[in-house]
DNA sequence: GGGTACATGTAATCAGTTACATGATTTA
DNA sequence: TAAATCATGTAACTGATTACATGTACCC
């Protein structure tokens, strides 16, 4: 009965980390909030908060190698370790039993909409419709000017976001005109 | 300076709990569980201790009306109260600011796909595929065989759901094809 | 009458959020 | 040199998850 094996206690937020880490080489959490904003922040938010209390954290469990810089900022930059770059290879290998959640307000509102007059909802397919064009636009902004050092699977992962957004609006679009029947 | 207006720290799982009560007329927890499990619980996921808390603390603030069974089994059957009914037409109305969150942990995968071997991405685009077909699968049966007691509403979210579906589909297809290029 | 699935809760822990705080650069 | 923004963290709280625990009904 071997307990040391596999993961402690890791979370999609450490392997989030790791990925970062590994994909710039070396990183900072502010680089790290960056290319989160840049990217992903879209629709897998993470506050900076946990941007710098988790490396450290994987520093700690020897995941990260973290260097603290001498002088005046004494800004922590971190690399992957090898035990860390096996955990990433690892969790990238593994399989995902929990499909994707779609946390949506907007769609809990509809599905008691029932419950709301039909102006009402008619409302809020209007705004949510427009928020996901505002959504869209921005997808589309991205994969027009790509961020310096994205890679093409990056890039497709936008796509697919990009292919949900448009269905999104044409769904709100169609709820807003028949907000009884959709 | 008013400060006793609005909600005073309702989640949005608080508002599916007012929702789904709202819906029923009158629930007990389980019966919530048994609600959430057939609908939205495939990508709006909430544990069923949730629904045994939260009713209770929102019991507490006075947004549902408790009745305790006085026989054996002594469970508890929830009604919206007047505030409550308010609470989940105020919430209905409101605008939502954060935009959905889609998050799904094969899509961060395919994020850092390059620091895994082609081979890797392959592999996990079929497994997220398959995933993603049988759910498909679940819905479309859903909407062919819709619970008693379900409206237009809560079924034309079904009918995005799918759609999301589907292009997720087709969306890993093609990457187990082209892992490199997607 | 023994097992299995249904039904109903509680307790402890923790990841993640929110809020607070402040130093370093740039800009006007 | 004041304001604004960029950058870097820490602290407190709490909603949610995980695990525990037990009763009841049905089925074989």
């Amino acid at each position: 009965m071997d307990r040391s094996e596999s993961t402690p206690n890791l979370t999609p937020t450490s392997f989030l980390v790791l990925g970062m880490v590994g994909h710039l080489g070396e990183a900072t959490s502010y680089q790290m909030k960056q290319l989160v904003g840049a990217t992903i922040g879209g629709f897998w938010p993470v506050p900076h908060s946990q941007l710098y209390a988790e490396p450290a954290r994987l520093a700690g469990i020897g995941l990260l190698d973290e260097q603290r810089e001498a002088a005046g900022r004494k800004k922590r930059t971190y690399r992957l370790t090898e035990p860390g770059r096996d955990a990433l290879a690892g969790w990238l290998a593994s399989p995902d039993e929990a499909g994707g959640e779609l946390r949506d307000e907007s769609l809990l509102k509809l599905f008691f909409g029932a419950q709301a007059g039909p102006g009402t909802v008619a409302t809020f397919a209007r705004r949510a419709a427009t928020s996901h064009r505002d959504r869209l636009a921005g997808y589309e902004h991205l994969v027009a000017h790509p961020p310096v050092g994205s890679d093409l699977h990056q890039l497709s992962i936008l796509a697919l976001v990009c292919r949900y957004e448009a269905e999104a609006i044409a769904f709100w679009d169609a709820v807003a005109v028949d907000p009884d029947l959709a």
